[in-house]
RNA sequence: GGGAGUUUAGCUCAGCUGGUUCAGAGCAUCUGCCUUACAAGCAGAGGGUCGGGGGUUCGAAUCCCUCAACUCCCACCA
């Protein structure tokens, strides 16, 4: 069988990925033999499609999930889709209009009809790519967020906390988005600069004849709204005005003139129109001052019959009218050109309108308090722990929580409402009736409306962690008992307000505990421009493409090796080439071994050394490794398992253990030489599960079930660390002779003899391996300095290679200057150092006695320099 | 406006509580090699006054002050 210089993902990958499938490997049981490892998987919206950041996120835990998988965790890693109400609702208004039907037109259940079927038909399709990506998910466990038991979790929860006084209905200014006519809770509203018109509005003293006084507002077409007028009770332009009254312009309504520190003297006119029940702020003041709201917006973005003018107008077709008829009363001071930040909606890209409407709400203040405590205290760490800081002012100055959203999509809040528009919370309508019943003792019985509203998506993802075991159903089964607390969610910091501190608090108030124990933030992947990836930017590769291209494995590295944890990863698809190159040299080292002749013949000394050093190396990398996942350094844990195969294994050990051509290699060292094979596709497989199965398999005869994926992480074993101290020298020698090679144009074909000092302390075990790397024909002892040889330090050992060719003395002696110099200066330095009292005084011991080390190495250095350069004739 | 963070080689990042390496890695670059696993490769080399300025110290990329640039989060003045 000749095999390709080139590793072919596509023809491992669903091989593997469909066996790993069948011998269930992914499927996790509570195991009291075994220590649980969980992690949820963020749900991803059914509507969803795989994106740069899904990869990077779900790489990590993959990566995560198989290493506890191979430690003999019980590995369970679970997943799922989230219903994502407004994004879904979007979708599937969407499709229905294309097929000409508005939304409008149906009813509720026909509605939800099409969303089923969409959803059917659509959703989950990321599932299925996650599993190209080589996600080794526990499938059986997937869960979407409106199932019904995980509908139901939240009809409890709502109920409860409602019963525990946590929910309430209110009056709220909230976002209202006029197109998609529903309230936005503030995180689906984002600002943006928009150039807009200052309207100075002349406002008639009441009482007076000619006396006015000018309001600058951006929305002339609320002041039919207006309530009131605020000026500053310092503000000494307008003291004559206190206690009066002002006339609004072409309704001529008259409002007090009121006085607040809110408004600021300096900015616009120094007056404020109030309008409460069009702005927050003025909602705010209005509430302060007990003012009345007058509301002439209907949901639609119309005015509405309280305007009294402009009625059935749009907002903003009537705030370009109102400004003429404002004109032509001679009400208009002046229009000037004004920037503003204006919301929008997130969803539809309507301009929000504040609006007045009873909502429900989630109080915030008592509920917060444990998952602020645990995150500062560490309970539950944060990765990095900067968003520590950024954690607890949020929670700090968190507000109640608009819960409740005027679509279809989602939970139903479980209200029902009789014909006084009194509500009963309910699970059913049987159990709201019963409680009427002591509302109409008559036996009458009321009809009753359930509240049209459902919960915000967050309400029902909040719960994730818990739902997913049905711990709220029944919240002593042995999943939630085994499984919760999970161990590690991975997720992007861009959400660890909406969704991560508040399954903390769910957490806590549902289950008593912290829902895992950590949280690991990933970056925002980014384009080459600094550029969130998007789709709308249309920025983003797809990764499937990515994965035919590079192979997952390839991506997943590439993804990996350079992303430390709360840092962005700017993406490049040369980080996919690095990786599919990674996955190549390990191919092309499997093809040596494999294409070799084996023999029984006894090892040879060097093969023996050599397997003996990279032991310890093996074991030296695999300890910092450890280090590198256990505190989240996942990259770092990647580029130490590249370097150990890609630099000791295959650039050293293979070269060293590696028969001349033709030759056969000794049966005990190429089992070794598998053998260490075997352990770095171990070490490597959380990173590039496909080709690492592939190889174990091709390096051995396996059973069914052994399988890379399910064996043991390989423990880490003291090691020889004289013997890595000597390959450290004997690698530097190679090194150095590679260097004369290089600068004289001598090739590797041409042997060549080295000499050493006599007297020096050298790594004699490694000369057989420094001899085959560097083809020597001897390493010896000399009895004198050869003639016509260069002169070579390493460590402070002199070593001479003669030269067959005279060489150039010139050249010699510059070099050999080059560096005395360099070392003079060093030395001088150092005694620089030394001669200072205070650095004598002061400095440790330890640091001292370093630096008389380093001053007589270097004295020692410059003695052989000098002896070298007189001897050069 | 409030808060947090970042600034170290061309790029992406390590450098823990100041002191063994007059600054490290990967990638990229340059030079030489189609050397019998791998040119998606091999061997070697160059490259940074650690954002600017000040201070503390015998000693600072590391601590303090200050300035500057960038990023993110929160709020949003009519």
């Amino acid at each position: 069988m000749s095999l390709s210089t080139k590793y072919n993902p596509a023809e491992v990958e669903d091989k593997w990925y469909q066996y790993w499938l069948d011998q269930k490997f992914f499927h996790s049981e509570p195991n009291p033999d075994k220590e649980p490892y969980c992690i949820v998987i963020p749900p991803p919206n059914v509507t969803g499609v795989l994106h740069m950041g899904h990869m990077l996120n779900n790489t990590i835990q993959d990566v995560l999930v198989r290493k506890a998988r191979m430690e003999g965790k019980e590995a369970c890693w679970v997943p799922g889709t989230d219903h994502a109400s407004i994004a879904t609702e979007a979708k599937v208004v969407a499709m229905l209009r294309e097929k000409g039907i508005k939304k409008s037109d149906l009813t509720r259940e026909e509605f939800l009809k099409y969303a089923w079927e969409w959803k059917e038909k659509y959703g989950g399709i990321i599932l299925e790519q996650l599993k190209k990506l080589g996600a080794s998910c526990d499938w059986d466990r997937t869960r979407f967020t409106m199932e019904d038991d995980m509908s139901e979790a939240v009809t409890d929860v709502f109920i409860d906390l409602y019963k525990k006084g946590h929910i309430y209905r209110g009056m709220r200014m909230v976002n209202w988005d006029p197109v998609g006519k529903t309230a936005l809770s503030d995180d689906e509203v984002f600002h943006k600069d928009v150039q807009s018109k200052l309207y100075h509005i002349k406002y008639k003293i009441e009482g007076s004849t000619n006396e006015y006084l000018t309001v600058a507002t951006v929305r002339p077409e609320t002041i039919m709204a207006d309530t009131a007028i605020c000026i500053h009770p310092d503000d000494e332009r307008f003291t004559h005005l206190k206690g009066k009254r002002a006339i609004i312009p072409l309704i001529n309504r008259s409002v007090p003139i009121i006085e607040d520190e809110y408004v600021s003297m300096d900015f616009g006119t120094g007056c404020l129109k109030v309008t409460p029940a069009h702005d927050p702020n003025d909602y705010e003041l209005g509430v302060k001052h007990k003012l009345e709201v007058i509301d002439i917006l209907n949901p639609d973005g119309t005015l509405n019959d309280l305007a009294q003018i402009l009625v059935g107008e749009d907002r903003f077709i009537a705030r370009k009218k109102i400004g003429k008829l404002l004109d032509e009363a001679g009400n208009l001071d002046k229009i000037e050109d004004y920037s503003s930040n204006v919301g929008f909606s997130e969803r539809t890209d309507a301009v929000i309108e504040p609006r007045l409407s009873l909502q429900w709400f989630v109080k915030m203040d008592i509920i917060t308090k444990p998952a602020l405590e645990n995150v500062m205290n560490d309970t539950i760490q944060l990765i990095p722990p900067k968003f520590k800081n950024t954690y607890r002012h949020w929670m700090e100055n968190v507000r109640d929580w608009c819960i409740s959203r005027q679509l279809w999509w989602g939970q139903r809040i479980p209200a029902w409402y009789d014909e006084q528009d009194d509500f009963v919370v309910a699970k059913t309508e049987a159990e709201a009736l019963e409680v009427y019943k002591e509302k109409y003792p008559d036996n009458a019985t009321p009809t009753l409306r359930q509240d049209e509203d459902v919960v915000d998506t967050w309400f029902s993802s909040w719960l994730w962690p818990i739902t997913v075991f049905d711990g709220l159903k029944d919240p002593n089964n042995k999943d939630i008992n085994y499984y919760y607390p999970t161990n590690d969610l991975v997720t992007a910091p861009e959400i660890l307000f909406f969704w991560v501190a508040r399954m903390i608090i769910a957490g806590y108030e549902y289950r008593g505990e912290k829902p895992f124990k950590n949280v690991y933030l990933t970056g925002i992947v980014r384009d080459k421009q600094g550029r969130k990836m998007s789709k709308s930017l249309g920025n983003s590769p797809d990764p499937l493409d990515l994965i035919e291209k590079y192979g997952a494995d390839g991506v997943r590295t590439g993804m990996l090796f350079s992303s430390p944890a709360g840092n962005d990863l700017p993406f490049d698809e040369k980080l996919c080439e690095q990786g599919r190159n990674f996955s190549n040299k390990i191919w092309n080292a499997f093809r040596l071994l494999d294409g070799l002749e084996i023999v029984d013949q006894p090892e040879a000394e060097e093969s023996k050394i050599a397997s003996q050093w990279f032991e310890a190396r093996f074991n030296q990398a695999l300890v910092e490794i450890n280090d590198h996942y256990s505190k989240f350094r996942i990259s770092d844990a990647l580029l130490s398992t590249y370097k150990l195969i890609w630099d000791d294994y295959c650039a050293w050990y293979l070269e060293m253990i590696k028969p001349e051509f033709g030759k056969p290699i000794s049966k005990a060292t190429h089992q070794q030489a598998i053998g260490f094979l075997e352990k770095v596709l171990q070490i490597l497989h959380p990173f590039m599960p496909f080709i690492t199965e592939e190889l174990y398999h091709a390096i051995g005869d396996r059973k069914e079930k052994d399988c890379i994926i399910v064996s043991a992480w390989p423990t880490a074993q003291a090691y020889n660390t004289q013997i890595l101290d000597d390959a450290t020298v004997a690698f530097e020698i190679v090194s150095e002779l590679r260097n004369v090679r290089n600068g004289k144009g001598i090739s590797p074909k041409v042997a060549l003899d080295l000499f050493y000092k006599k007297g020096t302390e050298l790594p004699t075990s490694f000369f057989g391996i420094i001899q085959k790397l560097s083809n020597l024909n001897q390493i010896s002892e000399a009895t004198e300095v050869p003639a016509n040889a260069i002169t070579l330090l390493v460590k402070s050992c002199e070593f001479y290679i003669p030269m067959e060719n005279q060489i150039d003395v010139e050249k010699e002696r510059e070099s050999i200057q080059k560096e005395l110099e360099y070392n003079e200066g060093f030395l001088n330095s150092i005694q620089k150092k030394l001669s200072n009292e205070r650095f004598v005084q002061n400095a440790p011991p330890q640091v001292i006695e370093v630096e008389r080390k380093k001053h007589s190495d270097a004295e020692e250095k410059i003695r052989i320099l000098k002896e070298t350069l007189a001897g050069l004739k």
